[in-house]
DNA sequence: ACCGTGACGGCGG
DNA sequence: GCCGCCGCCACGG
């Protein structure tokens, strides 16, 4: 009964949620994918990841490499560059010219609770 | 438990 | 700015 498949690994299904939520227009790269995933140090394996996601749901292409530059795309670089053109990024060859601009690291709310901090939601008291 | 797979990250040349 | 090297990591066989 109640064969319970395989099912994706912990990580693997945390990164493809994390990626679903990357905002239309805004990008995140490997790293950060990994980091907001709860692994930080993982963006190898992020890629990894990514790589074998066959998901259309999962918005893939708004997953960047370090520094703005566009990573891969499965031999398909430029395609992901059209996307991301598409939504809005200034791309100039392999890299995001407004990448500050567009890199996205989660919520506000998020990233203070990483911080440790309470800020952004009203006091708590 | 070891090993190969990879759409990485950082640094040096 | 590009390329290559090495270190890093989660997963599956």
């Amino acid at each position: 009964m109640s064969p319970a498949r395989p099912g994706p690994a912990p990580f693997v299904g945390r990164v493809l949620a994390v990626v679903r939520a990357i905002p239309a227009g805004r990008v995140s790269t490997y790293g950060d994918v990994a980091d907001l995933a709860g692994h930080p140090g993982a963006a190898r394996a992020v890629g990894t990841i990514m790589a074998r996601c066959r998901d259309h749901a999962v918005p893939c292409h708004r997953v960047v490499a370090a520094g703005g530059r566009l990573g891969g795309f499965g031999g398909h670089e430029s395609l992901k560059r059209q996307l991301l053109v598409l939504e809005g990024c200034q791309v100039r060859a392999r890299v995001i010219l407004d990448f500050s601009e567009r890199r996205w690291t989660g919520t506000p709310s998020a990233r203070a609770r990483r911080a440790g901090q309470t800020a952004g939601r009203q006091r708590t008291s």
